[in-house]
DNA sequence: GTGTGTGCAAATACTTTGCACTACA
DNA sequence: TGTAGTGCAAAGTATTTGCACACAC
């Protein structure tokens, strides 16, 4: 583990201590698998991998602490296409997922002109947006589409 | 039913018989409640109106009927957060939804822009957009926000 | 008639929960 | 040391499937 996942997870615990929640084994070996995942999990695979560092980790304890941390803003739970919940850790800037159909690829992606949309549009029926859930399912594009060079990247936009 | 429902079944079924698909008495049932239906039903619910028609039909058959026509694209599944998949005929123009979060009730809608928009995110990942999910879950806001009157409604957008 | 569709019950996949024991604060 | 957390096994929820019988074409 990095020096940075090691402070990420340091901070994740006294932040969690201050509101009350204890800091076990099982919860610490979670936290910093958390911490140090860079792709999307879900429960079974945080589950072998909390397993390496503790092996008394059980799955139920895997998933109360999942349902804790999402509770606490810890972690964000995302329940894509015919699949079992994927999680990340909550700390990034909010975005939306591509999710390749062919590799169960997830890529993160953010546009401000989509957020701006999904705010007015609610608003236009007369509610006001809690939170929302976009998913883009894609394949790998052919040759002449979404060529690299040509890509504008538009402001407020960014690629995870 | 009506006239129209009446006659929605029977080019429904028209189009599966000519497709090669048995029409069954389990699968007219449900077709006719699928017809009527105006609003997002899951299988439960559904299985409890084909009842009504036909007391013979059994969930297996309302889960099997509906992947049939799912195949066929004559329903589309909406799996929403937490929730068992709801249905509705794929007969209407695409459309996403607000869902509100208090009464359950979902609205429908259809934004131009954000259609535009998605399709160039993922061009610009270097995907081709196969569908997407897009889902505001929202509260009815207070009075201040989204007054009906200041509503302007944009071009290439629609209530559902 | 014949092959597809059906009901039923059991299986599956993911997730939650009751209970007796453990360990954090 | 007391209460919140844990492992385990069992239950729960949504959905699918194997099998013998039924029925649409």
């Amino acid at each position: 583990m990095s020096g940075d996942q090691a402070q990420k997870v340091a901070a994740l615990e006294r932040a969690l201590r201050d509101k009350g929640v204890r800091i076990t084994r099982q919860r610490a070996a979670l936290l910093s698998v958390l911490a140090a995942a860079g792709d999307h999990p879900d429960a079974t695979e945080l589950h072998r991998r909390a397993r390496e560092i503790d092996a008394s980790v059980s799955l139920s304890t895997v998933y109360r602490t999942l349902s804790l941390l999402e509770g606490q803003s810890v972690v964000q739970r995302h329940a894509f296409e015919g699949a079992p919940s994927r999680f990340e850790t909550a700390d990034a800037a909010h975005h939306d997922h591509i999710i390749d159909l062919e590799t169960g690829d997830v890529i993160e992606f953010y546009s401000e002109r989509i957020e701006r949309l999904q705010a007015e549009i609610a608003a236009e029926h007369g509610y006001e947006l809690v939170h929302h859930r976009m998913e883009l399912y894609c394949r790998k594009a052919g040759p002449r589409a979404g060529k690299r060079g040509r890509r504008r990247r538009s402001e407020g936009d960014f690629e995870g």
